[in-house]
DNA sequence: TCTGTCACG
DNA sequence: ACGTACGTGACAGAC
């Protein structure tokens, strides 16, 4: 980019065509110009208006509702995914973003009631694994940033900051993607040595769940697939490349499709007994949306008590009896960021 | 049609 | 040394 080199900017990483300008790079850079940070605000106002406030109310029917098409047989993990429009990534994270999610409503005189998995990803690794460690963070209750960050940095969780809870997120999150040290690096914007010495001190911490994406890699590349603990399976045939790129890609498919693929069939079970409890108690409450792990739901008012507890009843035993147990968050409200 | 970007989990 | 976090869908611009 002709004009990045005028500016005199940091250029981080690169794509086919050219030096990458994305979210991150622009936030890693915001202090080198006063244009960065315009440039990011437009970004955001930009995607929210094309892609959602000029588009969702053209698809509005005459009952004033909008009706998704969910597809069974896209996502590798098992997954489902929305189209037509995709109701799996309406806005949440900024504040414009949140005003977009408000704007789906409940039916007057309904209300919405959201139910989703705290943590069900890291709660499945936990089990996986077998990492008493991390089992003992949720069968505690713990926040299990919070708990990951007082590991890894050696510090008592009272005294643990929001910035290092933060960097304990993505530490969590990385490791399941199977993220390097360098990748670490670049998300968090310090020197690579830093960062491999947080993956290797988390990996200390919990022992097992290196053993496990060892294993889980090791399994994969003998009988080529991996199996979630349902048993539904995914071919890995980038485990046979001879490209060290394509090979590696496929080492952290093989852990993450355990993981993502294991939350999939939980909340898909979830799905088929909430709808089958619902049915058989009687109430009005309906099933409307499913995002990965989050359940959306509208009924009548008055069923809010009996639902709520019937649908988080229905939700944690799906899991039942393995360790840790799930935990349920679940809110209710006229729209959809209320109920969040 | 491809690429980059960005919305969500 | 290699290139460097998984899964999606939608949009705009270049070709």
């Amino acid at each position: 980019m002709r004009s990045c080199y005028r500016l005199g900017l940091s250029r981080k990483r690169r794509g086919k065509t050219g030096f990458s300008t994305d979210a991150r790079v622009l936030q890693a850079i915001r202090e080198e110009h006063e244009i960065v940070p315009k440039i990011e605000r437009w970004r955001e106002l930009s995607t929210l208006i094309k892609t959602y406030l000029d588009v969702l109310p053209e698809m509005v029917d005459g009952a004033s509702r909008i009706h998704t098409t969910f597809l069974q047989a896209v996502a590798q993990t098992g997954r489902l995914s929305s189209t037509n429009p995709n109701m799996q990534n309406v806005p949440v994270r900024t504040a414009l973003g949140r005003e977009i999610r408000g704007c789906f409503e409940a039916e007057p005189g309904s209300i919405l009631i959201s139910a989703d998995y705290s943590q069900i990803e890291l709660r499945v690794l936990a089990q996986a694994a077998g990492e008493d460690a991390l089992m003992e963070i949720f069968k505690r209750g713990e926040d299990v940033h919070t708990a990951t960050a007082s590991r890894v940095f050696g510090v008592e969780e009272a005294d643990i900051d929001p910035g290092m809870r933060s960097k304990a997120k993505m530490i969590n999150y990385g490791i399941v993607y199977g993220l390097s040290d360098y990748g670490l690096a670049d998300r968090l914007n310090i020197p690579r040595e830093e960062a491999k010495e947080f993956i290797d001190t988390y990996l200390e911490r919990f022992p097992r769940v290196a053993e496990f994406m060892a294993a889980t890699i090791e399994q994969a590349k003998e009988q080529g697939y991996v199996k979630t603990i349902w048993g539904r399976r995914r071919q890995i045939p980038e485990l046979q490349a001879r490209n060290y790129q394509v090979r590696t890609l496929g080492e952290r498919l093989a852990v993450n499709t355990v993981i993502q693929g294991t939350a999939a069939d939980i909340i898909k079970l979830a799905m088929v007994h909430t709808h089958a409890a619902l049915e058989r108690s009687g109430l009005r409450t309906k099933l409307l949306l499913t995002i990965h792990d989050e359940l959306l739901f509208e009924g009548p008012p008055e069923e809010i008590g009996p639902a709520r507890e019937l649908i988080e009843r229905e939700m944690v035993a799906v899991w039942e009896p393995r360790e840790p147990p799930m935990a349920v968050d679940i809110g209710h409200g006229a729209n959809w960021l209320e109920a969040k």
